[in-house]
DNA sequence: CGACCAGTTGAATGGGATCAATAGGAGTGG
DNA sequence: CCACTCCTATTGATCCCATTCAACTGGTCG
């Protein structure tokens, strides 16, 4: 292995994933070098996809996994009365196509809410390395588990109250996570689709919005958020 | 390797498998001899159950998945409040315990409905012969995938007669698989775990029961099931 | 047999949906 | 720059589905 061409890919991938989704997904495992290098094999960097503009599409062949490095997506399968409902909303930093590996084809549709930036992952070919880098492959079943045991956070068993405070909880929790403000950031989705996600009518998440301004727990103009008081929100979700 | 062991072994671990939970997780691969006897290793079968019993806890340190071989769980976490929460009812031939990869530790707890038989895997183990068997790895993930997925068949946007036709044709669908009846079956859980699972009143459960009995739907008696339409189930199913 | 629990059924209440009207940005074109 | 349109968000009024409270029934088990 020539020693030059090397590092300077190394510096690529350090300095590309230094601010960027597969953060979560290479930097806490401890990659040597070379592992590193076998890793950005199979990442084809840097994929723009408009606001609006599909990411995958349900029914359709699934070959990738997408790591967000910038911007946001949400997923959403179309029911047999032809209604979408969503089913998960993507930050930067966060993985998704894992719908599709059962079937072999996507079981939701992903679209860009925003102007939005991602990595591109052969899932085969990730699953190669996994099956050789220690804690890969587990690292790959934590995302998966904890997705699985997310779900449940918001459940059928809450009101439209604690829903929408979980949610906002969650947000706030995920752009932490990545660097961002918890108490102040920007909905990149509407009320109706956060109504949607969560099982609600658009007007009600206005009200309950509007309640919480009320009682001094938010600030909100459109799609402005800015959180005043997260104990507050924290005893609303519990109830 | 001397033969005869390894072939009477063998012929144990067929005979067990074949009635068993694990055959949807070893026998859809196509394992060579060596591959089954790797398998074999890291199953300690034939852990009995009995009826309230916990399999596992909420907390309690993750090292094992669990084979159901025979019997059924439900799985529940334990709400700010107290309350609980269902997050999972499992049957004959299903994997349960993944829950408690992320952290660690069980994010819930795990109790027999009935006298039960599962087989404990070592998940790290189990993690190990995934990197060497070429697609176990897969096939682990595509479960997760699969249970990630299936949350939204159940979803927030349903109303009750749609949740509970979903549930009993979720169930036939699953009994079916593995060989029983698709439209008699005994429930092994009350109105009111359906309920809790549903994020419906047992109330509510009864009465649409009832309503489903008068439109000749279903016949039940306590927990007895006998889907007579399962054309119109799955109609009601989609509202 | 009696106690207890699960299941069923009825009546009243309430949370959130629906329908409807208005307000406020954002984008477009004159 | 303003006028116009379109779409999202907000707020009010009414309705309905599911919950809650309550009474009763049937099964099971000591």
């Amino acid at each position: 292995m020539n020693s030059q061409p090397s590092s300077k890919i190394l510096d690529n991938i350090r300095q590309a994933c230094g601010t960027c989704s597969l953060n979560s997904l290479c930097l806490p495992m401890g990659l040597s070098h070379e592992e590193m290098l076998t890793l950005d094999q199979l990442v084809k960097r840097q994929l723009i996809v408009n606001k609006g503009e599909y990411l995958f599409r349900m029914e359709h062949h699934f070959d990738y996994l997408y790591a967000i490095r910038a911007g946001s997506f949400k997923t959403f399968l179309v029911s047999e009365k032809g209604t979408d409902q969503i089913t998960g909303f993507y930050l930067p930093g966060e993985l998704l196509g894992f719908d599709g590996i059962e079937p072999g084809h996507h079981q939701v549709t992903a679209v860009a809410l925003e102007t939005s930036s991602v990595c591109q992952l052969k899932f085969d070919e990730l699953l190669q390395i996994a099956s050789k880098i220690q804690g890969l492959q587990r690292h790959l079943m934590a995302i998966l588990s904890q997705r699985f045991n997310n779900q449940f956070t918001i459940s059928v068993n809450h009101n439209a109250e604690q829903r929408i405070a979980r949610f906002l909880l969650s947000l706030s929790e995920r752009f932490k996570r990545r660097g961002y403000s918890a108490d102040t950031f920007n909905l990149t989705m509407s009320r109706q689709e956060i109504g949607n996600y969560l099982g609600l009518a658009n007007e009600t998440v206005s009200r309950i919005l509007a309640k919480f301004r009320e009682q001094g727990i938010l600030e909100s103009h459109q799609r402005e958020m800015h959180l005043l008081d997260l104990r507050a929100l924290q005893m609303t979700a519990c109830g």
